[in-house]
DNA sequence: GCTAGTTTGTGAATGAATTCACAAGCCTCG
DNA sequence: CGAGGCTTGTGAATTCATTCACAAACTAGC
């Protein structure tokens, strides 16, 4: 298969959000134009997206929402359930644990690790609270497909390949440090410190 | 000023942190061909993303840990003191009002804001919560250049739009939403579930 | 069933970002 | 002080992403 850039997965990600959204009030149709205008972007752009995947529309017409809808989860992944385990249980891995996205997304949520042994065995939205140490046998025993760390900058890279190493093959990273991992282990960074850097700058040299 | 890159303005947030971490090691010099390992990059990618500012390096030896550092925060606006207000005092609100490395970069949380009676009065990380109707009255009052969104994402585009009324420039989203803002409005949008798709999609075209 | 009016899908053209490759400059050592 | 060994800074080449532009295909109205 072609080789698709993650801003073209990014877009296809907005446009079903959007999607959604339209279906929800009950709309049938969209072209691309209408995508393109909600989506910030060019309706060249969406078609373009798309075409890397398939043929989706009809000419004339536009796309059929719900048709496109169930398109865009199927090419993104979402039409299985992932099994996510959250490894760090302080402020960020709280608000993680109860964002509401996960679940409608089809992200279950099994397991979650912390270090600090006062955390250990209490609950975070209704997941037992697990020691690292614990964190390999875990995943042995009962599978994930997904780690968030939520951990300190410090132990990022040491919880990255521990991770890794116990079969785990996608991994969402809050650390603002930038990871290393096999070519096999795709990794994501939301470095929020790297987002406000680019506003200082734009605000500087504005 | 020649247009300069998104992605060259992420890097060089990351050579930054690299910057840091050396010099806390005590390194004097660096050269591009650490500096792009460590980041996940090329050499020649380093040398190019600076050479858009200047020429910081000495040929044969490399850069100055400490004055390639002073450089970079100077480029990307870090010099000054940055005033943030919080809009959204929910888990995500609370897990960046706690966030060290906010201080750390020279911001100031001046405020955080929340439409839920109950919040309002209560404190965030010693920052005190105040009412959403008083959002505009503020701002005129007690500027912020910088406002972070963690409210729900069906009114994060009117929070926008009362906030950037209200003269702010720069806007962090946690709303997971494409928002349109004036061109003179620079906005960022940390997309988790936008980063968790990328992830499945990863694994389901694998 | 024909015409007018849309909108898709996609090669070709353009534009942007990255990588190459090498001259120029600096340091060290003898 | 001159030679050897590095490393930068940067035009040129390449690769990657976006935009253009238009034939093909569909709908609706008559």
């Amino acid at each position: 298969m072609k080789r698709i850039a993650d801003s073209t997965v990014r877009r296809l990600s907005i446009y079903l959000r959007f999607l959604e959204e339209f279906g929800g009030k009950g709309l049938s149709t969209v072209s691309s134009e209408e995508l393109a205008r909600r989506g910030g972007t060019t309706s060249a752009q969406v078609r373009k997206d798309l075409s890397f995947f398939g043929s989706f529309g009809k000419r004339g017409l536009g796309y059929s929402v719900p048709e496109l809808s169930a398109s865009l989860r199927d090419i993104l992944g979402l039409g299985k359930q992932w099994r996510v385990i959250i490894v760090g249980a302080g402020k960020i891995g709280a608000a993680l644990a109860q964002y509401r996205g996960f679940r409608q997304r089809g992200f279950l949520i099994t397991a979650a690790y912390d270090a600090n042994p006062e955390k250990i065995g209490r609950t975070l939205e209704g997941v037992a609270i697990r020691d690292m140490t614990q964190l390999e046998s875990d995943i042995a025993a009962e599978p994930a497909e997904i780690a968030v760390l939520a951990v300190p900058t410090e132990v990022a890279q040491e919880v990255l390949d521990r991770v890794a190493r116990a079969g785990i093959k996608a991994v969402l990273n809050f650390a603002p440090v930038q990871l290393h991992a096999p070519a096999d282990v795709t990794v994501k960074t939301v470095n929020m410190a790297m987002e406000l850097e680019g506003l200082t700058f734009a605000l500087t040299n504005a």
